[in-house]
DNA sequence: AGAGGTTACGGGCAGCGTAAGGATC
DNA sequence: GATCCTTACGCTGCCCGTAACCTCT
């Protein structure tokens, strides 16, 4: 009597062109999705898919029922957020994540979302933003918290703040107090990101913009390993303030108050634009909040 | 994960303040209402409907859910009707009429749904009007064409063309021709529809009002049977024109042009009205324009 | 005690997954 | 011949109906 599984799968099909990515993306198989079309097929009595082969393509009937698919689902989603008590909100999130944001807000997040909806769980990949992209991108991602919008048709990106550039320096390397020029700064190494993101794009560019010949700069996928570089004296991090918080309270490390600046890194909470997921959508909301007040309230003493 | 049947379901228990008639009305047991309320409210996690003894009603969340769930099922029902074929829908729809459609625009009705909707069946009862209502109220109705509105909550009523009333004698009473006062009409008996019914009432008002004696009214239940006492010359026959068509064609009855007027015969289609149903709203529509197009194009010549 | 809802339990069937079978490029 | 979708088929699990039970008035 069309359900409303009926309806997702044919929202799927349709949006994703194929039997077979639709059967993946909702963790069934192709025949059961052939199955549940043939079936939708049989009750409004005409075709909505025309399989010519390489290509599935919307018949008219077709348009107009997935116009119709499309309001319901989301109707429902809303229904739910509306009516369900948070504690039966339920569902595996497959969740990419920037390091950035593991050693700054993740953890009220996850803290946040298990408190509320505690029969939610996560499967977290700490990754780079453009394996994150991808992996949005082929469904094998829900959900991603990475630097900049995903920026493909499909896909919600919502803004997150931004975090600020800092150079942080072991007391041991001696720099003066007051404001440090480029120069001074490139005496030293610099310890950062990878050479794969757009910080370290962005820090060589900086010093070029200055006419300051670039410094050696060492990379490292682990933030930790940064910092622990930059606390041995190895080099100077540039990372957000905020992740080098414990080592600059205990005095490992200080916060150098540099004359070039860094664009901030923006991040955003992307996903899928689905109409018939409440919690993904849901879970970005709370993304938002949460670093909001990261970054309202954990300032630097 | 939250169904059409469930929301269903939910509307009904909700609309009728119980489990057992809404069971009924969706023709399945009371325990079967109970496991799926009892699975929404697991789903929604809290009460939905409080069963305190004798009365059902619904709580906060409950009604939130009621807005929602009759959102879902009227769009599912516009979902239905503008996609599906017609050839598709079916169903058995219990249908009460009251004579005079039976005479009149009944047969092109059927014929014309028959046509267009080949699944659709139907068990149609002939009745007098306030068994009809009491069947609708009953739901042992679902759509009815009838003499005036139901004017009940949760009932639609669609006006339809009205009949004139005409008076039809035989050419043997010898009536003689132009304007007939109501005095000269009264000299004859009359034949009309049933004692219970509000043209009996009017037509001997009409008589009162205009300070003539009533004349004796035979009645009749059965249209045929007033018509072919009226052909035996037994007396005047009092119903919409369009009945006596064949009569008037054969010259066995002839239109008088009495000097008194009757109130004309307003029929409505009346249904429940259920977000869930789209078949009987259809009907309805349908049944609007067989019945207008009687009343345009089947005029006596 | 009776009306109305819940709990218990057995059976039927829808819908899934596996596997084999077309069709189209 | 490779890629996609369909068809065939056995099986599981959901949901329904029957029946017994509970709980209010």
């Amino acid at each position: 009597m069309v359900e409303f599984r009926s309806l997702e799968v044919f929202y799927w099909v349709a949006s994703l062109r194929s039997f077979g990515r639709a059967a993946e993306r909702l963790y069934t198989t192709q025949p059961a999705v052939s199955q549940r079309i043939a079936a939708l097929e049989e009750e409004f009595g005409g075709r909505l898919l025309e399989r010519s082969g390489r290509s599935t393509v919307l018949t008219p009937k077709g348009r107009l029922l997935l116009e119709h698919a499309e309001r319901l689902l989301r109707l429902r989603t809303e229904m739910i957020q509306a009516v369900a008590a948070p504690a039966t909100v339920s569902g595996l999130v497959r969740l990419g994540v920037a390091e950035t944001v593991v050693q700054t807000w993740l953890p009220a997040f996850i803290e946040r979302v298990s408190r509320a909806h505690p029969a939610v769980t996560f499967d977290i990949e700490v990754d780079v933003t453009p394996r994150m992209r991808t992996g949005l991108l082929r469904q094998e991602l829900d959900l991603a918290f990475l630097m900049g919008p995903v920026g493909e048709p499909g896909f919600v990106d919502h803004a997150l703040p931004v975090f600020p550039h800092a150079f942080g320096a072991s007391p041991a390397l001696g720099l003066p107090e007051g404001r440090i020029t480029a120069e001074a700064l490139a005496r030293h190494a610099l310890v950062t990101y990878p050479r794969s993101t757009v910080i370290y794009q962005q820090l060589q560019q900086a010093f070029r913009d200055q006419g300051v010949i670039v410094p050696r700069i060492h990379v490292s996928s682990s933030i930790a390993t940064i910092i622990r570089m930059a606390v041995d004296g190895i080099g100077i991090s540039v990372l957000p303030a905020d992740v080098m918080r414990p080592e600059l309270a205990r005095g490992e490390l200080r916060l150098i108050d540099a004359e070039m600046t860094l664009p901030p890194i923006r991040f955003t909470a992307s996903h899928r634009m689905a109409p018939d997921d409440a919690l993904v959508s849901m879970l970005a909301q709370i993304a938002i909040e949460v670093a909001r007040s990261h970054a309202g309230t954990d300032k630097l003493g």
